[in-house]
DNA sequence: CATTCTGCTGCATTCGCTTGCAAAACGCGT
DNA sequence: ACGCGTTTTGCAAGCGAATGCAGCAGAATG
């Protein structure tokens, strides 16, 4: 019925009531009677009437907007990530602006910047850091910042990761059993917080079960690095005959390298661990034993916690959430 | 330096001119003379003042906010639509909403409402459909509408798709070239427009080709629906030797279900064609045939177009790029 | 019937910024 | 120094909705 913007003055002069009576209908905790509400109920509807979000956050002071930085998509784990946080955050009324941190290269201050120039009532960073004079604008400005899948140091941001350390040495003593000569590893970008996490925990059993790494290179997180990695690990007389990968999205591409290039046979030749668990790990190509990220309960302790600090004030605190692991076809011996 | 919300006002306090002088000097167009800038600047500088986006939007009427709607993001292809349309869209100085469509099963209508709370500037369902009700709400409001990789009947919406027929046609004479007796086709959702066209462009070689169908079965787009699909397909006596699958997301599911729950080998034993060439096809674990969809060039006549329908008016127009045949391993013949 | 209390309602202000308008400042030719 | 045209500048009126406050009606009470 509607045409061009409606307000709420031409509802209310529809209903023949006030402007503010029909702010009020649309604000849940106002009070109205009933046959008010009624008449502003059908002027709405005839005239298609919608309260306009930004005007309300003027005054308001709330958005109900998230920033949600993501470094790149490539890597299945963020897709499912960024899918589950904006489900979760859309459930509960917010709303998602999405900024990809790879358009910037290596600088993600602009970014966050412009987020905040929207006005976001909350900001997740997913597996990106934030420099420190940020997280102090955020601070003053009372925006909360939560980190998803990447802690950094310092007690003044919200985190929440999973418990990298134990993973690591879940895929230490997965690949343990099967009694490997030569243990490799293959990291992930090495100032991530989740690499060093894994990486400590991984040598830590290692350094208990008096075994050393035969070999290590670094992915950087990223498939071409990862092949490349994986073919300086094994292009010599004594290659490793059991890897685990700092991630699923590396892992593929060691994979790839070990049975096409080298002619490797998995799990017989080289066992390989992985670590998140993306859904193509279960896929028959891969089938790969890995340690899975609790993806669903990282995003709702996310939500909740970032929610909770919108809205009243939560204390900052770090999450580390278990993982778990999933034994598939990539690892010899079961149990 | 600031501390909590630096407003226009406190800057022209600070810097000793009016309000609207500092409001001039942070909008592109308008006049302030290089001293009053240089003083508008340290002002701002030091208080770390940054415009209000959403109250600038109050008074424009412009957000610089785009409604993206995405259905899910497990099939590798829609991430990466994401991710370069987010990127095209920030380097022209907008912003992106995101909303999945699926929190909301097969009801787009809710989330497309809630967009258009937010006053965006323009809309673009990536592989969504959106009703006529809806459509007609965006054009009366003056939101132009973009759809991304699906089109729908009528001409009152804008559209980049690929050649979706041609590409089907090129799928057909790949696997003509394989001299197969039995072909069959993994469609995809049955009233999705890229299924359709695909579907009628690869019949409409195998007619002339004098061929017919062995057999057909539908994935919906969805890797188990795919699977499911492909049992179904070559649990028989006289199995497919050819097999064109709608999309490369479904053709791995096809791939893993007909080598390792049929022992099947391929090429050898079947040929397989995909369609999008998501990055994983290029992986030596697929190393699928293909028909690209020309990602880059989507994205930037969408967001062209899209622009331009925001900034003046242009005409409606549907744009379908045509795709490209990308040999790969899944397919015997060459050249 | 008068009085008090409660619950609605409308008025007017406010959020932070843009912008039309008119006044002020400037440039410069004579 | 004067006049005229051209920037610059400040004033003030919005943009659309939320909200404190005061007024008002109606219910409850004496």
């Amino acid at each position: 019925m509607a045409s061009g913007k409606v307000t709420s003055i031409d509802v209310a002069r529809k209903a023949g009531v006030s402007q503010s009576a029909v702010s009020r209908f649309f604000t849940p905790g106002a009070s109205v009677s009933e046959k008010m509400a009624e008449k502003i109920r059908v002027a709405a509807d005839e005239l298609g009437y919608r309260p306009n979000v930004l005007a309300r956050s003027l005054i308001t002071g709330r958005s109900r907007i998230i920033g949600l930085v993501v470094y790149y998509l490539e890597n299945q784990f963020y897709p499912e990530a960024v899918e589950k946080l904006s489900i979760a955050l859309q459930e509960n009324g917010y709303h998602v602006l999405l900024f990809m941190a790879s358009a910037t290269v290596g600088d993600v201050e602009p970014v966050v910047q412009e987020i905040l120039d929207y006005q976001v009532d909350g900001i997740i960073m997913v597996s990106v850091s934030v420099s420190s004079v940020l997280a102090d604008r955020c601070r003053e400005l009372n925006i909360p910042v939560m980190l998803f899948n990447r802690d950094q140091p310092g007690d003044r941001l919200r985190a929440v990761t999973s418990d990298n350390v134990a993973g690591g040495r879940m895929a230490a003593e997965l690949l343990l059993r099967d009694a490997p000569d030569r243990i490799a590893y293959l990291a992930g970008f090495a100032e991530a917080t989740t690499q060093i996490d894994r990486e400590q925990g991984f040598l830590e059993v290692l350094t208990e079960a008096g075994r050393t790494l035969h070999s290590q290179a670094s992915g950087n997180y990223h498939y071409a690095d990862a092949a490349e990695a994986a073919r300086v690990l094994f292009d010599r007389d004594d290659p490793p005959d059991a890897l685990f990968v700092g991630d699923d999205h590396m892992a593929f591409a060691a994979m790839d390298v070990i049975r096409f290039e080298f002619g490797l046979r998995i799990p017989e030749d080289v066992s390989v661990v992985g670590f998140d668990d993306v859904p193509q790990s279960a896929w028959p190509s891969f089938n790969l034993t890995t340690i899975r990220q609790p993806l669903n309960r990282m995003v709702s302790v996310a939500v909740e916690e970032l929610i909770a600090a919108i809205e009243g004030s939560s204390q900052i605190k770090k999450h580390r959430i278990t993982p778990e692991v999933v034994e598939r076809g990539t690892t010899r011996s079961c149990g």
